[in-house]
DNA sequence: CATGAATGAGTTTTCATTCAT
DNA sequence: AATGAATGAAAACTCATTCAT
């Protein structure tokens, strides 16, 4: 049940705020210039957000959870945690090439927000930790830091992102998606 | 080999301003902020630098270069692909761990700015790069894209650096070394 | 004689305006504000009054000549100008009393629209005056301007309901009623 | 000392409030209204106060702590509490005659803020006060609620001036100076 | 070298008011 | 009557930069 049935002004303002905030950041970014992009007032966005923070925590929250409920629901449907994991790095290629500028604004722009959620929301970090976790209890996986096991399986994943950003890389993620879940076992399996 | 014996104004000024920059971000840090932190008055900012662009770019700029050579030197006193990185990675680490400010400043607040140095300019993307590139040609490295892999060579070891900032790792780089190491390879060399 | 039995809309704005008004002061009282009190929309306030402005003024006007009418029906039940004045004081200690709200916005929030009212127009200055002129004429005030004779009188009663406002006495005006009418006379009589 | 030699962009600014605040009210009078009157931009006033809350509050402290004490040294230069009062109230008068505005912004625009001055600061009220309750002990004034009687000392002063400010009355408060004085004390003493 | 006052454009936000539904 | 989205002007405030001293 949506709340409107077309794309209102509310979604409208969230989505070009995403893009402007991924494009100039979100300090470059001014309420005018997303306004602007809208095609509406200033005055009007202030009827739909109750200042800019709340525009971007809003932007940013929404859509952070549902990446990670997402990515819970893609390893729930698998057994071992070497193939919840690959699951999972095929749900973030598929996320960024289906919305690059969101998932670049949920993954970079505002990846320090994390921890102002409220403890125990879900998140990809807790997400992917948590298998990586499961995993060494199963012995799958070695023992080790499960923090840092999850970091370096983020970087395998995100970095490449970056690269994409700046040119380096070509756009599909989802081209890369065996290669990276690979190196990606290969980095948390070799102790 | 320091302009000065002790530090002048506009080291100083420098210093101050990539730790607000890291804190704060750039766009939210003020030169009035700077000013205040180095105990001068915002004109006298003027003096030693054209302007807040000016300021971030020449912070950038010089520290940045300065860690390329030092990770190229670290590289050219090995022989082989793998001991080159082996070596380089250690050198992350160090770096990090000697001055994490600047470190997350150079590799994190302003990565985005690589992309305007001189072409040619030494740079860390491109001496890593540059070494994978090395190690295919030679087949210490299997055949692969080496910008993908120099991506995820920079997320194993960046990664953790974001975990360190927002208190999920503890701060040492260095003692996770070995590791980042081992498992940089490992992703380099599973395709 | 109300509208209507019970309170419509109108007089719900008008009532809630006016309590805002005297909290926090007209400017610093909002539209919203007002509307929001009423748990109406701010389009339907509109269809009340035609502006801010004019219900500001609409609720002074209205309660302010109905005041004025108040204090000269109690004059007039009097014969001496003493029994006048202390009638109508204490027609400002009930008023007050009935409604301090309603009280204070009409003598102070509002009280410099006084000269704004059509010439002739009952108001409680004048009403006050003419019966002070009146015992100057007959003789029972001593001569004096009747002017500073009228402000005099003003002062005593209403300086003791700003102390009411900010605690420095207690609410009731009525209890202290028959000091202020003693002291009023004394101070028109002391010439 | 004075802070400057001659009228300091600072003084400049605090006056051209007060009497812009005394006009038409603090809240609306805008930033952008006091820095015109100043004939600088309003950038330039924030240098001089952190904020216009702050412009306030530094005009209304500093002129009313003075009032207060000059109000102080009066009395203290008598011995009763009659003649102490007097003495109080051609303070109050020349003050209103020397500078109306600034009188008119501490006793009536401001007077509000009285209950935010730190506890046991000086200030006009608790100076009669303090008269007043010493009289009713030396039995000079008949036993009362000293507040009350503080408070229509006040109107009767007080009141006045309003009068004036609206045209009611001629401007000079010192030609009423004596009747204000004989009516106060008569007000306070017939119980 | 350094200061501190000044500027003007820009920021976020609020507000009274209008109007299609 | 009532709503809620929209507007445009104005509010308070910040900022990078300049310049006389």
């Amino acid at each position: 049940m949506p709340r409107h049935r077309f794309p209102n002004t509310r979604d409208r303002i969230e989505r070009a705020a995403i893009e402007l905030f991924v494009e100039k950041g979100v300090d470059a970014t001014s309420v005018r210039d997303v306004a602007r992009a809208v095609d509406i007032s200033e005055g009007a966005l202030y009827r739909h957000f109750d200042s800019k923070d709340a525009l971007v925590w809003e932007a940013f929250e929404r859509n952070y959870v549902a990446f990670a409920s997402r990515l819970e629901t893609l390893a729930a449907a698998e057994t071992t945690a070497r193939t919840k994991l690959a699951a999972m790095i095929r749900g973030f290629c598929a996320a960024h090439d289906e919305d690059p500028a969101l998932f670049r604004f949920l993954l970079f722009v505002q990846h320090g927000q994390l921890n102002k959620l409220a403890p125990g929301t879900p998140n990809p970090v807790d997400a992917v930790r948590a298998v990586i976790a499961g995993g060494i209890v199963t012995t799958e996986i070695p023992p080790q830091d499960p923090d840092l096991a999850t970091a370096m399986l983020f970087g395998v994943v995100l970095q490449p992102v970056t690269f994409v950003a700046y040119g380096r890389l070509s756009s599909s993620l989802t081209s890369m998606c065996d290669r990276l879940i690979a190196a990606s076992w290969a980095a948390v399996s070799t102790v």
